[in-house]
DNA sequence: AAAAACAATAGACCGTGGTCCATGGTTTTG
DNA sequence: CAAAACCATGGACCACGGTCTATTGTTTTT
């Protein structure tokens, strides 16, 4: 599909898919048409695309985000890839963990009503 | 406290600290001595910055962080605060659960092997 | 065929969250 | 007393993650 087809099913922007693009997320190919230059999105774009918008609010960074697909690279022994993916587990937890006290202590700061402990 | 010792203390740099409380969230004040015009930080400041680091690390952002201090101030209706504290703690609790999906995601791509789907 | 919509490319621009540097003062230390 | 360490101020600079704006060319729609 094209550019504008893949925004508009992924609610993501051209813009955006583009700066993705560029850096690696993800890829096209060149188009069927000789007179133009549009690129074509395969479909599996559509759901990494749906995949980084979660990922991306939940923290993870582009950076994450690119060594996770190319530990899924065809060139890539997929023990490595095992091994980024349990990494990046392993981060989004002591992610959620660090969440978990933050709203500990907010919850904290309800019961004491405020005062200066 | 002057500044390094802040710090110092907090693990937070000078800079960071002054960026800080350029952007309200910490307040010094006027220093005791009459020639030089070193600030003078509170020691409450230092359970502050422990807690933006964390918070910080957790994902909230400095205008975040500004509304929870602004929402603590004296001026303020206690109400105020409770509610602005709720809706970080709910805000945040989405954060976690959007955390989960994505691991949940991980973790499936993991048992499926990478194979695309 | 003309207008409207879409595409590619390149580069400028923006908000966020710092970090670094230069300058000129003020302690503190050896 | 001199050097080293500290401080305040202001502004430049940086990486990140986009977003916007030309410009030019290509479909689509009417």
């Amino acid at each position: 599909m094209r550019i504008g087809e893949l925004a508009e099913r992924s609610g993501v922007s051209r813009d955006t898919i583009r700066f993705y693009e560029r850096h690696g997320l993800l890829r096209s190919e060149a188009g069927a048409s000789a007179t133009n230059s549009y690129r074509d999105y395969p479909e599996e774009n559509l759901h990494k695309l749906t995949f980084f918008a979660q990922a991306r609010e939940a923290g993870m960074s582009i950076a994450d985000l690119r060594s996770l697909v190319e530990a899924r690279g065809d060139s890539c022994d997929p023990q490595d890839a095992e091994a980024v993916i349990r990494a990046k587990i392993a981060e989004l937890r002591e992610r959620a963990e660090q969440i978990g006290r933050v709203v500990g202590f907010l919850e904290n700061e309800l019961k004491s009503g405020g005062r200066p402990s």
